[in-house]
DNA sequence: TTGACAAATGATTGCGCAATCACGTAGATT
DNA sequence: AATCTACGTGATTGCGCAATCATTTGTCAA
């Protein structure tokens, strides 16, 4: 497998390397004819470009880099498919990275990334380190945070306000007669705080507030820990009536463990998830919870670094707050029953 | 942002720009006071190289490429995460790439792969195009094949079974007592098709195929759609007692609508899922699925590439089956209900 | 007719590194 | 003492491409 340059197509088609490159990247500055020529021997010796040259010749790659938390959290999954579909079919392809939940971890990543010359980088959330903040700021590529706003975004930021989330489940449910409700946090990363902040200010609003009705660990979410957090909740405060939960796996767990419990739901308590990935409204019954636009926010993300590639100027505003959606479903549904599905 | 080269290395340890590049590459060629004195300049200049010009020079990249079907199924975010863990503080960083299932498109993403001279490759499944085989095979890097096993990699490959999880599968449900057991497929990739096999191969065995039992479908498997299925499967057959799901969240599904429907799991329908990706365990009763060790996989493919890199020599045996493991559950077990967990 | 200018193409150079070969020195071997 | 060898280091070169500048040809206005 010989491999094949620009000065063999330039060869076959009777012309310099150097116009068979431009006949590839700017089609529009060579002749038609030229440009079809070119083709055609591009195709016949089967010519694929080399990245690496490619790079070190224009200081500029075509890998778009995305960190993220995890790879397991489906919620991330989410955001590389929509990142993933935006960038196929381009000439840009994506060089991932997970940061365990780690600042630390993320900072001697980003260095990492930058030194290929990425074409953009997408970096989750807002809790950079100042040195992570810097490196990325003077990245000479777009750079995209991503599920969180903020105001002071490194470049652009595209995602939800967590907290606004929060509050308008929490909202929710005291408007449908809890009083007691948990906040049922797993992981506690710096998103899932901002949620636990929009939890409490909002039951603070109607004095409702209390501390023994926090439950958080350290631990990945997942249902078995939502069943085994159930429990732990009903010891310290078995007047509780309801759950914020800041993952639907949590929810679940707990929807499951009130199956078990004989505890009827939403008489004998009320349940809501966040990030509504799927199996919430399947369940008996199913479960209210935040939807998060976690696709629309990869893709989106995406399309920014394609579009600054392509020449565009950036926007105005450089937040986008693509919202989150309460799907208000059967498990907080005490009032009014009939209006709402 | 000055770039920091080679050569500002080496002028700052008083030696030639070969030598630091021979200090950092083969630390044990260079004599170790002079080893010492270049990591000095290279932390206080901050050098970090430049993996295009790397690259470009060596005919070798840093970068292994990892083809999955999808990111958002569940199975590969665990295989990503067990490679991902792997190569975490290597030189070695992942690029990642998704078929959606098409081989078209898996043929079309494997040179872009491959001009990047990637230092390892790995790709689901072993039913490629011949096209894609042959490029593999061409590649001068190690290929690793995953998910499935075969006699014939391209050149080495870690997965387990598909067939022989399903026989034994099955085979559990009809020991027991099970007749009328169900297939019930999503999606219909090859490695499902694989499972749908054993599974018919058991049930002929015992006399006990019958086509009607066989619901299948190209949509994606999710909760929804296995509550969806088990409507349709019980039109189709409504005498039929059990199913054994190509997918844990059709398992679900359909455990959630049994629920609904007031059939019992076990004693009126015996349930089981694939890949026991944690909530089967949790469900009331917990359902019986087959483990897959999808990090372990991941894992163990990108160990081999790292060992390849390092000079290793590959093994005898170019098929390492990781196995499964039936988790036999409350869902299936009519019979000797004390012995087993 | 001339000059000015634009469009199309070519030549040269260098991106930062590693492969290759060359060289020098010190100690071992005969 | 002459030769050999191992080891540590340096010089040269080229990987394949794109930035930059240079050249040619054609077009049109004055």
């Amino acid at each position: 497998m010989k491999r094949v340059t620009l000065i063999d197509v330039g060869k076959e088609s009777g012309v310099s390397a150097i116009t068979v490159s431009r006949a590839l990247r700017n089609p529009e500055r060579v002749s038609p004819e030229l440009r079809e020529r070119v083709y055609a021997a591009v195709k016949k010796l089967g010519y694929v470009p080399d990245s690496a040259a490619s790079t070190l010749a224009s200081r500029r790659s075509t890998v778009i880099g995305i960190l993220v938390p995890s790879f397991s959290n489906h919620v991330f999954s989410d955001v590389l498919a929509g990142a993933s579909d935006t960038i196929e079919g381009s000439k840009y392809s994506v060089q991932i990275a997970n940061t365990g939940y780690s600042a630390l971890k993320e900072e001697a990543l980003v260095p990492r990334f930058l030194t290929m010359k990425p074409a953009g980088m997408i970096i989750t959330g807002v809790d950079q380190t100042q040195a992570t903040r810097d490196m990325l700021a003077g990245a000479d590529c777009p750079v995209v945070q991503i599920m969180d706003v903020s105001d002071d975004p490194i470049d652009l930021i595209v995602g939800f306000s967590n907290f606004q989330a929060a509050v308008e489940a929490v909202e929710h449910m005291v408007e449908q007669g809890f009083r007691r409700i948990a906040f049922v946090g797993t992981r506690m990363d710096p998103r899932t705080q901002q949620r636990l902040r929009g939890y409490r200010q909002t039951l603070e609003k109607y004095g409702l507030f209390d501390e023994r009705l926090l439950i958080t660990t350290p631990k990945k979410s997942s249902v078995e820990i939502g069943r085994h957090l159930l429990g732990e909740l009903l010891e310290t405060a078995p007047d509780c009536d309801g759950a914020f939960c800041n993952n639907d796996d949590v929810a679940v767990g707990i929807a499951l463990e009130c199956q078990n419990r004989n505890m009827r739901c939403p008489d004998d308590f009320g349940l809501c998830g966040f990030n509504d990935l799927g199996t919430t409204s399947q369940m008996n019954p199913p479960i209210t919870s935040v939807f998060t636009p976690r696709a629309d926010i990869g893709a989106a993300a995406a399309r920014y670094i394609l579009d600054r590639n392509a020449g565009q100027q950036p926007p105005e505003n450089r937040c986008v707050d693509l919202g989150s959606t309460l799907k208000v479903r059967a498990s907080t549904l005490r009032n009014d029953r009939k209006e709402r599905q």
